[in-house]
RNA sequence: GUCCCCAUCGUCUAGAGGCCUAGGACACCAGCCUUUCACGUUGGUAACGCGGGUUCGAAUCCCGCUGGGGACGCCA
C-alpha cells in the first residue's frame, strides 16, 4: 500500500506557522516514507474560502520548498459528494433536521447551563413521516446529520497512542447543509477514501473529529487511514498562538527576511526529542524525521528563537541568495560586510544607510576626530586602510583599544557597534568619511 | 458543565522503579580569542507543580488537588 498524506488546508487566509507545521509534518512523513503528498484545498465552504487565498497557500509552500504530488481542490468534487450523500440517505444514516442555527444555539447553551454536554437531542430523529413532510410543505430545507453508532470508538494514535471515545459523547455531526452543500466532515472523508490516503497527521484539535470520521470511514466501506495528531503550539507566554508570536503570515516573515530554512527548522524540531538548530536543507530534516520523537506536550513558539536561527543562517548566506533582495546599488563587499550584524535580511537596509548616508555622526572629541581625520589617507582605500589609518593615529595620539576605537566608530557611523570597520570604511569612501569627521550629516 | 490530553532547567526535551547527588541542546553568565558584533573554545548558573499512597527504593506506578490545553459549529 502506499504511503499517501495531505496537506489540507482551507484558504481562508494566509499560511501561518501553525499551518506551516501541519505541512510540514505531513511533508516529512510522506518523504521519509517513500510516499507521496496531496495538497488538498479544504474549499467547502463558498463564504469563507477565497481563490485568492488559496493560490497564496500554493505560492507560500512552493517558497519553502514543500512540493506536492497530488492536487486536489474540494469545490471541484462536489458531484462526488452528492453521490456518497445519497447513499447514504438510502443506507439511513443521515437524518433531517429542520432546526434553526439560532434554536440550535439555544438548544447548547441551554444544555450548558444544565451542566449537560451540549451534544445535539437528536429530537429530529423522533419526527413523524408526517412531520417531516409538513415542515418540508413549508418550505424549510434540513440540514442532514449523520446517525452515530453508540459503543466505544479506538484507534492508535502516531502520537497519542491508544485512543478511545464513547460515541455517546459526540454530537452527530451535521453532514450536508440545507443548501445541498457538504460540510468538511464528509467531504474530508470522501477524498482520503478516493485518494487513497494512507495516513492524516493533523493537529489535536481534530481527535473528536477523528471518532466521528472514523465511523464514516467504516459506514463508507473503506480502510481506515492511521492517525496521528500532534500538540498546538503556544505562543511565549503559553498562550494561543496570536498574530505577534506565530500566527504571522509566512508572506509577512519571508518580506522581513525570513529564510525558509530558519522557519522549517524551528517548526521541524519544535516540540521533538531532537535539538532546535539551524539545519542545512530540507533533506536533512527528512534524515532525520521520526513522528515518535514528538511528545505530547504543548511546546511554546518563541519568535526570538526563530530570529536566533535566522540570524544563524544569515551570518553564513552567500551573496548570490540574497542579491535580488538587497537595497539598489549593494554589493557583494557590502553583504559580506554586514552579513554577521543581520537577524534578518531586512536589517540589510539599516546598514545600507550607514554606509551610503545620510548618517548623523557622535563626535565624542571634536580634537581627536579631527586629529584623525589629518591622518585620513587618501583613496583608494582598501582593506589595509584601515589598520594603516589607525595605527598612524595611534602613533600621533597614543590612544590604544577602546579610547581609539569607538570614537572614531562613532563619528564614522553614527553608532556603537556595527560590522568591522576595515571592510565598512572601503565602502564608505574617503569623501563620506571626512564629511561626518567633520560633523556634517553625510 | 461533559469528554479527552498535558505537567522535568528560561525554552525544546531525555528519563518507561534502583544506572539520576536528573542527561542533552538552545538561551543566559564568566574566562579565553577579539577594536564592536559574530564565530570558536573552556567553564558555570539552572528543573522533577502540590499532597497522599504503593515499594526496601519513585521524576518514573496509583489516587486526589492545582494549573494549562483541546473538543463539544449548518468552520476547517
Amino acid at each position: 500500500m502506499t504511503v499517501r498524506l495531505r496537506f489540507a488546508p482551507s484558504p481562508t487566509g494566509r499560511l501561518h506557522l501553525g499551518n506551516i507545521r501541519t505541512a510540514l509534518v505531513n511533508w516529512l512523513y510522506a518523504r521519509k516514507a517513500g510516499g507521496e503528498l496531496l495538497l488538498r484545498i479544504d474549499d467547502t465552504d463558498a463564504e469563507r474560502s477565497k481563490p485568492e487565498h488559496a493560490a497564496a497557500i500554493e505560492a507560500d509552500l512552493t517558497w519553502l520548498g514543500l512540493g506536492w504530488d497530488q492536487f486536489a481542490r474540494q469545490s471541484d468534487r462536489m458531484a462526488r459528494y452528492a453521490e456518497v450523500v445519497a447513499g447514504l440517505k438510502s443506507a439511513g444514516r443521515l437524518y433531517p433536521c429542520f432546526e434553526s442555527p439560532e434554536e440550535l444555539e439555544l438548544k447548547r447553551k441551554l444544555a450548558l447551563s444544565r451542566g449537560r454536554p451540549p451534544i445535539y437531542d437528536r429530537a429530529a430523529l423522533k419526527l413523524s413521516a408526517a412531520e417531516i413532510a409538513a415542515l418540508t410543505a413549508q418550505g424549510i430545507a434540513p440540514a442532514w446529520r449523520f446517525k452515530l453508532e453508540p459503543g466505544a470508538i479506538r484507534w492508535h494514535d502516531l502520537i497519542r497512542g491508544d485512543v478511545h471515545f464513547e460515541a455517546e459523547h459526540l454530537s452527530d455531526p451535521v453532514l450536508v447543509r440545507p443548501d445541498g452543500v457538504p460540510v468538511y466532515m464528509l467531504a474530508s472523508v470522501v477524498d482520503d477514501l478516493d485518494f487513497a490516503v494512507s495516513h492524516v497527521i493533523r493537529g489535536e484539535d481534530h481527535v473528536a473529529n477523528t471518532a466521528v470520521q472514523i465511523q464514516l470511514f467504516e459506514t463508507l466501506g473503506g480502510p481506515v487511514p492511521v492517525f496521528g495528531h500532534f500538540s498546538l503550539i503556544a505562543d511565549a507566554a503559553g498562550e494561543k498562538l496570536s498574530k505577534r508570536a506565530g500566527a504571522s503570515s509566512i508572506e509577512d516573515l519571508r518580506a522581513d527576511g525570513v529564510e525558509a530554512m530558519a522557519i522549517l527548522s524551528l517548526l521541524a524540531k519544535l516540540g521533538t526529542s531532537d535539538p532546535i538548530e539551524l539545519r542545512p536543507d530540507l533533506a536533512t530534516l527528512v534524515a532525520e524525521f521520526d513522528i515518535a520523537k514528538f511528545g505530547r506536550n504543548r511546546p511554546k513558539l518563541d519568535m526570538a528563537e526563530l530570529d536566533l536561527l535566522n540570524a544563524k543562517l544569515m551570518h553564513a548566506l552567500p551573496y548570490a541568495a540574497v542579491s535580488s533582495r538587497l537595497p539598489a546599488g549593494a554589493t557583494e563587499a557590502f553583504w559580506l560586510a554586514v552579513r554577521a550584524n543581520l537577524t534578518r535580511g531586512s536589517d540589510a537596509g539599516d546598514w545600507w544607510q550607514v554606509v551610503t548616508g545620510p548618517v548623523t555622526p557622535l563626535i565624542d572629541e571634536p580634537e581627536f576626530i579631527a586629529a584623525a581625520a589629518a591622518l585620513l589617507p587618501p583613496e583608494p582605500f582598501d582593506a589595509t586602510t584601515w589598520s594603516s589609518w589607525t595605527a598612524a593615529v595611534k602613533a600621533a595620539t597614543g590612544r590604544k583599544g577602546k579610547d581609539l576605537f569607538l570614537p572614531l566608530r562613532h563619528a564614522l557611523t553614527g553608532r556603537g557597534h556595527g560590522p568591522e570597520l576595515a571592510t565598512l570604511l572601503p565602502l564608505i569612501g574617503r569623501e563620506r568619511a571626512m564629511a561626518r569627521m567633520g560633523g556634517g550629516v553625510a
